[in-house]
DNA sequence: ACATAGGTTCCAGATCGTGAAACTTTATCA
DNA sequence: TGATAAAGTTTCACGATCTGGAACCTATGT
C-alpha cells in the first residue's frame, strides 16, 4: 500500500500491479468489494477497473459475490482449502507448541515472514485466563517482535526500512536494533519486553529450514508479571527442545 | 488452461491474463516452479515472464522458495490461514456431516461450484472400510456427480459445454441431462449411479443460500452394494433433516 | 578457471491497455 | 407504476505500456 521512497522505479508492469492490488484489497477485506470501492480506494478509472476485475474473475482468482461485488473466487478458495505453503509447517509443530503451551501454561504461536511484516500463522492458547488474544492472520512490524528479531538474525527477514515506534519502549534506533540481533543470533533466541505493546513479554527461537536460514519463529508470550527476565532462558531452552524432538521428523511431514 | 470455442475474444487484458495463468499454475503446483518450466508451459518469452512473476513476487501473491522456484506467497498464504470463504460454510456444515456420517457410515462430501467442475471442500468419512477415498481439493465434471447435478439443477451451476464420459453409464446426452436435472429440482435430490466411476453411487441435496440459490451440495457417496435404488430417498431426507436443523445457525455462523 | 544453465535487464517498436464518454442494466424514490 | 439515479459495461482513438530477442549477469558443477 505505501511505497518507500528509494524503490526502483520498475516498469512494464503497470496493469500487473493494478491488477495485484485490486486482488488484494479483495481477498483481504471481510466483506465483498463492489467496483465503486474499488475505484474509490483505487483511483483508476471506472473503466480499467471493470476491465481488470473481469479478468480475474474470467480466470477464477475472483468470483462476485451473490450479494454483490467481488469475492475470493474458487481458485484461491480451493488453495484455501487444500492448505497453503504453511501447512506442512503448522501441522509439523502444532505438537510441539501444544507441548509448550502445556509446560509454560502460557500462549505459544508461530509466525513467519510476511509480505508487511511478521505474520502470525498459528497459535495454542495457554491454560491462563490472561494471556495473548489469538492474532492468527495478523502483522507485526518485525523491529519489535520477538519472532521478527530471530528471523532477522537468523536470514529469514530484513531490518524494516522505519523503526516505527509502538510504545515507549519499542526500539526505534537502528543501531540498538542491531545489537539486539547480534545478541539473538548469539544466543539463539529473542525477547521484546514492553516493545509491542505495554505489559507484553515475548520469547522466540528460530524454526530453521534445510538452507540454514530461518523459515518461521516460534514465541511464548505472556505478562510481564509472569515472565521475568530469568524466565527468558528457560522458555528458550524449552522451546528448543521440543523443536529438536520435531526436527527429525519435520522433513518428511513437508511430503 | 483449455479455451472453448465460441468464447468472445476478450481484450485489454493479455498481460492480466498472462499474469493470472502463471499465478495459477504456481500456486496449483506441488512443488515451487522454476522460471524454465514456466516458460515451458506457457511458451511465453523468458523475459516477460520473468518480468511477471517479479511482479507478482512484489505483490506478495508468489515468493521464491528457498529451494529455489516460485510458489504461493505470503498474502495467498495468509489468506489460507485466515480461512477462505468457505470457512464459515464448512464449519457451520460439519457438525451436520459427522452425523449423517454417524448414521448412514458412508462418506459425506460438501462441494461448490468450483473454476472447472465441482470441487470437493470438506467431507468426513463413514465406518466402512470400503468408501471412498479422501478427495477433498479435487474437482468433477459437473454432469457426472451428484452435487453437480444438484448444484446445476437449483442454479448454482451451469451445464458445462461438453459432456464427456468417465464411463459407459455416463450421461453424454445434453436431453438426458436436462431429465436428470428437472427430476432433482422436483424431488430435491440428485443420484448418480456408475456414471462417475463404475460402482460408486452417491446421493446430494442443495445447500441453499439466501437468494434460494445452491451455494453448495451436501452428499453421501459408497459402494453400489450398500446404497440401494430404494435408499435414496432415505438418505437424501436424512441429509435434508440434518441440514435442517443448522440452516437457522447458518446465518450466525457466518459472521 | 572454464563452461553451462538459469535468470535478469535492456531497448526500439508496435501492440496493447487506457480513460472519457456513451450506453445498458439495476436499484431507488415519489 | 414511471421517473430518476446509481452502478456497471462497452466502445474507441490515442499513445503509453508491454513485448521479446539479445546481451548481460551469476551461480553451479567439472
Amino acid at each position: 500500500m505505501s511505497e518507500e521512497l528509494g524503490e526502483k522505479p520498475v516498469t512494464g508492469t503497470q496493469s500487473i500491479d493494478r491488477a495485484c492490488d485490486l486482488l488484494i484489497r479483495v481477498i483481504n477485506s471481510e466483506d465483498p468489494q463492489t467496483l465503486s470501492e474499488l475505484v474509490a480506494a483505487t483511483g483508476l478509472a471506472k473503466g480499467t477497473t471493470s476491465r481488470i476485475l473481469s479478468a480475474l474473475e474470467r480466470s477464477g482468482l475472483l468470483a462476485r459475490s451473490s450479494v454483490g461485488g467481488f469475492e475470493a473466487g474458487p481458485v484461491l478458495n480451493q488453495f484455501a482449502v487444500r492448505g497453503g505453503a504453511y501447512t506442512a509447517l503448522i501441522g509439523s509443530l502444532t505438537p510441539a507448541m501444544e507441548r509448550i503451551a502445556d509446560i509454560t501454561h502460557e500462549t505459544v504461536s508461530l509466525a513467519v515472514t510476511g509480505h508487511n511484516g511478521i505474520d502470525n500463522i498459528a497459535q495454542v492458547e495457554g491454560s491462563y485466563l490472561l494471556g495473548s488474544r489469538n492474532w492468527v492472520g495478523e502483522s507485526v512490524p518485525s523491529h519489535c517482535s520477538a519472532a521478527g528479531k530471530v528471523l532477522i538474525a537468523f536470514g529469514g527477514a530484513t531490518v524494516p526500512s522505519t523503526l516505527a515506534p509502538r510504545t515507549t519502549e519499542t526500539i526505534t534506533d537502528f543501531a540498538l536494533l542491531d545489537q539486539h540481533i547480534r545478541k539473538a543470533r548469539e544466543v539463539g533466541y529473542a525477547v521484546i519486553r514492553n516493545e509491542l505493546e505495554q505489559g507484553l513479554i515475548a520469547v522466540a527461537i528460530p524454526v530453521l529450514g534445510a538452507n540454514g536460514k530461518a523459515v518461521a519463529a516460534l514465541s511464548v508470550s505472556g505478562p510481564a508479571e509472569r515472565i521475568t527476565p530469568g524466565d527468558e532462558l528457560h522458555i528458550a531452552q524449552l522451546m528448543r527442545r521440543e523443536l529438536n524432538q520435531v526436527q527429525g521428523l519435520q522433513q518428511e511431514g513437508a511430503a
